[in-house]
DNA sequence: TAGTGGTCTAGACCACGGA
DNA sequence: CCGTGGTCTAGACCACTAA
């Protein structure tokens, strides 16, 4: 016999989403659903283990596991770079560098990334294609304190992102996900109408603490972000 | 000495961030890193399958385990239960049932739904209030050959989203988030102009590939969903 | 303070899949 | 083939925390 913690996991997922187990109620210890199973207490941990980290349980000492009220369902969204992100669609890319430059941060971009006034940004911006239609607007900053070597890289052939993801660690990461309306700069390059509505990204990377870059992805209207969980 | 998986995770993750471990390149087999740290394959096991969940380092059988070239990053999000995220925001919820009905699905649902043409739908519109002023407009509706209950359930003093969470299994969410232009409906509910650019996020839920119900909630002007990690 | 989960160990067998 | 990760075991000690 066979009981391994994929078995369990499923098993008790199965208790769960059929009312067995309904939300609150209190699962059997590990020891005892070890019994039940027959196997290893170190099986039904990890089968319980992964439940918790997947939401559906909460686990705490001496308290024993629960089922979840809500249950914390976590959707996670892969994080693309853009060049995939398009071949994914079937569709060829391209890429186009709009404008380079290198300045003190402006104030409210000195705020959000914890910057000193000393602190210069390189500022590129950036259209990506999708069969030569604007797929993605693609407006960085990359605070060059923490990545100097970007001061002298020519993002004129590849996006900044493939770059970055190559050269510059980072630990923490930060998205925003929000709508909204075209400006004229945002309309002209996304062949758009002033005040349609674009499905924007915000994503600010760190590395312990010191901001490394910041970007503002604006997609073409009609843009869609899908996941499955 | 104590060398936790912990420990050895932070370490690895350390030597990949810092470069010391660059992209593509292979990371030494279990049980040399056990020997290195001193402890047993178990934990070394346990670290690295960690980072593999993790999307820092790619596992093959007899390939060994290597840094990934691009890491797969993911962002989590946890989907709140509007009641909690307005809560979380420090105001007050309130809620109201805007309209109800039974009727045969539309076309355009019976699609994306994958329902048969006898299937009925319970069409639920609520407004939901964080301070008084308006939040959230969610377009609800529920598959009454999955659901027969939530018929007989009165949806005006709590959302539809609460009672389904504790009542109703599902298996499956599909979830789509993107950006559209406030038509009139969602203007007046959201006390917005018509053609503002509005935060949609899309919902479909199943129970073993049978649609429950598909949701679209419209956030007022300006709402941003933002996560970490 | 006692029950529960968190973690580690030393060893074992197996499944996959490069060479 | 045979090296690598995947998993299980039986036992142990510990950390947290509810009662």
């Amino acid at each position: 016999m066979a009981t391994t913690y994929r078995d369990i996991k499923a098993d008790l997922l199965h208790q769960i989403t059929q009312g067995q187990l309904p939300p609150g109620s209190t699962l059997p210890n590990e020891v005892e659903l070890a019994a039940t199973y027959g196997c290893a207490r170190a099986t039904v941990n990890r089968a319980m283990r992964e439940l918790a980290d997947d939401g559906f349980i909460e686990r705490r000492r001496k308290a024993g596991s629960r089922v979840r009220d809500a249950p914390v369902r976590q959707a996670r969204f892969t994080i693309p770079v853009t060049r995939q992100e398009v071949a994914d669609l079937g569709a060829t890319y391209s890429y186009a560098l709009v404008s380079r430059d290198v300045a003190p941060a402006p104030d409210r971009l000195r705020a959000r990334l914890g910057l000193a006034a000393q602190d210069h940004l390189l500022h590129l911006v950036c259209m990506h294609y999708a069969d030569g239609a604007p797929y993605q607007y693609e407006n960085r900053w990359i605070n060059l304190s923490a990545t100097p070597d970007a001061a002298h890289f020519d993002f004129a052939q590849s996006g900044p992102n493939e770059w970055l993801i190559a050269q510059v660690p980072f630990t923490d990461v930060q998205i925003s996900f929000h709508a909204v309306p075209a400006d004229a700069t945002l309309a002209a390059h996304l062949d758009c109408a002033a005040g349609d509505a674009l499905f924007q990204v915000e994503r600010t990377t760190r590395l312990d603490r010191q901001a490394v870059t910041f970007v503002q992805l604006s997609y073409r209207p009609g843009h869609r972000m899908t996941t499955q969980y």
